[in-house]
DNA sequence: CCTGATGCGTC
DNA sequence: GTCGGAC
DNA sequence: GTCCGACGACGCATCAGG
């Protein structure tokens, strides 16, 4: 028997009420209960809305929707752009519109409602167009699907193609009801979620074989494994105390998380999010092949891009490598890796997953030489943790990881066992220069920001052709600043609301949803690291930025200069690799 | 053959 | 990746 | 303590279109 599509639809609608978040779970239990195991999988992508990264890429987005919605509504930019104002949703938009301006189709008499089944093909078929044209293939699959299906049904099916449902609603709350659902502990569903890598897969597995299946599923060499996650702290003697006196502290290397897995002399690779990226490094898949003591394991760590001599670079570097497959040798040739390991999850045979940290760490100190492991100090002295974090500064790295010595390696259930502590930079002052309006539930605010620094050499740019949004707002401002980068992060939604208030009063132009604004407040801005940018004129943005606070007593005169930025950018690679970086 | 738009995946 | 809000 | 939904910069590949 199969399920039907709008059904689904109108189980999300419910959950998009419900606040509860033990009701939105019994509700989506009964739905899981009475579907076939057939189709159970899909119902666990689509209520999600996420499938398995390497189940299926649409490489359908944001963009070519907008214009599919366009075409089979025939309606102008702007009433698409009243419609979306009012909820900040592109899928409850594309429902309204069609309400209103319904596709011209020549609909079947006694047609079916579609099934999950039918649904998920859709997306296949979406997934597997590639080559010459294929985006005119997807797009025409799409438009004679919504021109066929109820508003409701297109309202989810765009969801599920951008992948944000706003029915909160995700993954977690998801394992909770496919264990309720199934009468099956939730660390056990978490924990097959994690070795599979597809919550889909292990609601099936229940359904064929009832509560026991799930006994089945544990870690296998070549299939990756979702990896476990850390909190944040701030300081070394902050960790201490919450891993109960002593811990583990390593290095925190800023780079790209990967995990190994071989058997015999075949080596894959694969990325956080489950994605194999062997391709990429074989310089790496050598090393393991070589300097390893043992046939078959699973370990985990990270490449960081290094000058030749082991120097760590700007995280920068590592993503011209990453995922590459054009020019690959002379990439290599240019940015050197260093891979750092850190964790064992299986060796020759034995899962080591439900092993404490201390155990693995030293089951891999006995397979890998000692300059491929993550440096490591275990102490229990706040002043020694303290040196280890500023040495991992001075050496060019992100910080500490704490990792509680007994904790096995568990998705992020019953507390985060691992802690991540971070270099904290000095803020910024910087202008609120333009600003947009949000998404989803801040669909109403103005709630994010372009931050720019003061700019020093005042060279007005008439002349030269803008090419960005953010090149034209400094061409409004005659150049007197210049962007660095954009935030959303820092202020809570009172603040957010109380800010539009006065933004709307310093509106000098409205571009679409973005408005460009006359400079007058000033906020604090923290960030992780300065980067070089190719996409703001004056050359840099900064990372993970934040608003701190709001500067009332602050003037646009007394902010920071690009000067400031370009200094503090130079002075994060100083201690290490200064000279790489300016040739 | 080159360039810009688009989407994906890393942090 | 980081943050605030809600449960 | 946990989960969720807001969205950032960057670099790559691929495709559309001149």
């Amino acid at each position: 028997m199969s399920t039907h599509f709008i059904e689904l639809c109108k189980l999300c609608e419910q959950l998009e009420k419900e606040a509860s978040r033990n009701l939105k779970v019994n509700i989506v239990v009964d739905f899981l209960r009475k579907i076939s195991s057939e189709e159970v999988k899909f119902a666990v992508y689509f209520i999600t809305g996420k499938f398995p990264s390497n189940l299926l890429t649409l490489n359908v987005g944001y963009s070519t929707i907008y214009q599919i919605i366009k075409k089979l509504s025939n309606i102008s930019d702007n009433q698409y752009l009243t419609e979306y104002n009012k909820t900040g949703d592109m899928g409850e938009t594309a429902k309204k519109i069609f309400e209103i301006y319904p596709p011209k189709t020549q609909k079947t008499f006694f047609e079916q409602p579609s099934t999950l089944t039918e649904v998920y093909e859709i997306f296949q078929k979406i997934a597997e167009f590639t080559g010459e044209s294929s985006r005119v293939k997807k797009q025409r699959l799409i438009e004679s699907f919504l021109s066929k299906i109820t508003p409701l049904e297109v309202k989810y099916f765009i969801k599920n193609l951008i992948g944000e449902m706003r029915h909160g609603f995700s993954e977690g709350l998801m394992e909770e009801a496919v264990a309720k659902a199934f009468n099956v502990e939730l660390e056990k569903v978490r924990l097959a979620s994690m070795v599979t890598g597809d919550l889909g897969k292990v609601c099936e597995f229940l359904k064929i074989f009832g509560k026991d299946g799930i006994e089945k599923i544990s870690l296998t060499v070549f299939q990756p494994i979702k990896p476990m996650l850390a909190d944040l702290a701030k300081n070394p003697a902050e960790a201490l105390i919450r891993h109960g006196g002593k811990t583990s502290f390593e290095f925190k290397l800023d780079g790209v998380r990967i995990q190994i897995h071989k058997k015999n002399s075949n080596v894959k690779i694969f990325s956080r999010r489950l994605k194999e990226v062997t391709e990429a490094f074989p310089e790496i898949v050598e090393k393991i092949k070589h300097e390893i003591k043992a046939d078959s394991f699973v370990v985990e760590g990270e490449i960081i891009p290094t000058t030749k001599n082991g120097k760590p670079l700007p995280f920068q570097y590592i993503m011209r490598r990453y995922g590459r497959v054009k020019n690959l040798e002379k990439t290599i040739k240019n940015i050197a890796t260093t891979l750092y390991l850190f964790d064992l999850l299986y060796l020759d045979g034995e899962v080591l997953i439900g092993k404490p940290f201390y155990e693995r760490r030293k089951k891999l100190e006995e397979i890998a030489p000692n300059q491929m492991l993550t440096p490591q100090l275990i102490t229990s002295n706040p002043v020694e943790a303290e040196k280890f974090f500023e040495e991992a500064i001075k050496n060019g790295h992100e910080g500490l990881v704490a990792k509680q010595l007994e904790s096995a390696y568990t998705p992020g259930i019953r507390g985060k066992k691992w802690l991540k502590i971070k270099k904290v930079l000095e803020t910024l002052d910087l202008v609120i220069l333009a600003a947009e309006y949000g998404h989803g539930y801040r669909h109403d605010w103005l709630s994010d920001y372009y931050l720019a620094a003061k700019n020093l050499e005042v060279k007005p740019i008439f002349e030269k052709d803008y090419v960005s949004f953010a090149d034209y707002v400094e061409k409004i401002h005659n150049d007197r600043f210049k962007v660095v980068g954009k935030t959303f992060k820092g202020l809570t939604d009172e603040e957010i609301k109380t800010l539009t208030g006065k933004l709307k009063n310093l509106i000098l132009e409205k571009h679409g949803r973005a408005v460009i604004l006359k400079p007058k407040i000033v906020v604090e801005v923290a960030y992780s690291e300065i980067q070089k940018s190719p996409l703001y004129s004056c050359g840099y943005a900064l990372r993970f930025a934040r608003i701190v606070r709001i500067r009332e007593d602050k003037t646009i005169d007394e902010i920071d200069t690009t000067e400031k930025v370009k200094e503090i950018f130079e002075k994060q690679f100083k201690t290490t690799t200064s000279n790489f970086l300016e040739r």
